[in-house]
DNA sequence: ATGTATTGGTTCAATAAATGAACCAATAGT
DNA sequence: ACTATTGGTTCATTTATTGAACCAATACAT
């Protein structure tokens, strides 16, 4: 691993539960001699990735990030494109919306819209998500390559007494999202929480994140499930297109299917 | 100079003007070893820092930014105080408002809110604002120490017939800043364009970062010129008390003056 | 109060990683 | 068909990185 990678990997401790810390804190958190963090941490200053709080002299992230994220945006609009897709979700679900961006190994939030319907919505925190025990992270792990999910399977962790954990499971459950187009977290994440996902894609031919719809699981009903699904699919098609990617044939194929089930109940009722 | 210094500098090389870069450019800017290059880059792609352009494999910055940013803002909002005292300084001036970040010896732009009041508004773009050519850096430069105005001094660039480019006169207009309370740039660094700046603290008790107010040098007269400056009073007492700053006592006293001056007007009329 | 543990930060010889000239193969330009 | 430039790779040489031991300063017990 270069110096530099293991640098920048310093900034994955930082987290909205911890947003500071300690030269000591980090050196027993990476594994690392604390010199050689240290060494790591000045330099990651110096070109303002973290700052000292001046107070506490604990670290945290530094100003830099600000005009490259602008920046990002200018050159490859994410968060911007999701916006109105992800607001339509919420408001036409009346449910949480959620966009996540494929990093690596680790899905992290890009976006998110609480709907106004019901007073008690589901709150998806800043944390990254779980590939394998949320909607979005099967919805991607569905549609991603080998290499991906393999890295996923080694720790399969248990969260709730529905979550899947052992590396059969898994595949059971993405063999199924392939196959309706949808990941389907029922309470696998935490209880009462059913979170269904939708895979996006970019210009890149790959996975590049997901969207997800979060419910509290009691609400869950046929109904729903399909008008969920059915916005699901218009809002991954819509940023699928903005994130100049495509929709690979096979999945649309199965959101057709979905649509026309869609309209046949519409017809039935 | 650390490895992990030298690679994160290569990020200063995208802009909103070149938002990709291939290696060889890349390597000719940062006047390095392609070999060299190739491994900072490669472990910038690593972390997410960047990522290949799949078409023409030419560099651009990656997703990691974007969640940094989110939690750096979590951590220390910065941009969402500016916001609101920013719109207002629009509103009343009727004018462009502009707030910049400073960081090591640039200043970069967190946010900006043209007015609709005027069809010929300024255009400030999304470069990084010179020290010695700005409303904002002149602003940030006279409340700064020493070390950073040493810095600037090294190469005053000339934009127009106006700009300051030696240390005597930058000097000269940095005294004049502390005098006023406000940094004037009168077509210094766009001929038509005059800015004006005050600077911002933060809890590091020292300056952070500026707002400016940027209007069409013909619609400057003595009336506006006050707006201006009372306006940016009100929003850069504001934000620096939300950056946990304080303004330091005698621009307060200055501010203060100008205050009283603005009444005097008021009641002459 | 006094001793102890922990903190952020530093030193320096040993070592492992970064470096760059030369070298590809592939595309773009003439 | 030739030349120049591109992104990327190799490997001996060099140089920066590493970590155990070491500070001084603060925090925490007894």
């Amino acid at each position: 691993m270069s110096t530099v990678t293991k640098a920048l990997e310093l900034l994955n401790y930082f987290s909205s539960e911890t947003p500071e810390l300690g030269l000591s804190e980090f050196a027993r958190a990476a594994a690392r001699d604390k010199a050689t963090v240290y060494r790591h941490l000045s330099a990651l200053e110096k070109s303002g990735f973290i700052e000292k709080n001046p107070r506490t002299s604990h670290y945290r992230l530094g100003p830099a990030v600000l005009p490259l994220s602008r920046l990002r945006e200018a050159t490859v609009p994410r968060a911007v494109s999701v916006k109105q897709p992800l607001a339509i979700l919420a408001q036409t679900t009346g449910e949480t919306a959620h966009a996540s961006l494929l990093q690596g190994a680790k899905l992290v939030t890009l976006a998110r819209q609480t709907s106004q319907a019901h007073s008690t919505g589901v709150v998806v925190n800043e944390k990254t998500l779980t590939l394998h025990a949320s909607g979005s992270g099967l919805a991607v792990l569905a549609f991603s390559g080998d290499r991906l999910r393999q890295q996923s399977y080694a720790p399969l962790a248990r969260f709730t007494e529905h979550t899947v954990t052992t590396p059969q499971d898994l595949e059971e459950r993405l063999t199924n999202t392939r196959k309706t187009g949808f990941g389907i977290a029922n309470q696998t994440f935490e209880t009462g929480v059913h979170g269904i996902g939708a895979p996006v894609f970019d210009d890149s031919g790959t996975v590049a994140g997901a969207i997800a719809v979060a419910a509290q699981a009691y609400r869950i009903n046929a109904r729903l499930d399909h008008t969920i699904k059915s916005q699901l699919i218009i809002a991954a098609r819509s940023i699928t297109a903005h994130w100049g990617g495509r929709v690979p044939t096979k999945l649309d194929d199965v959101w057709d299917e979905h649509s026309k089930a869609a309209s046949e109940i519409g017809a039935n009722e």
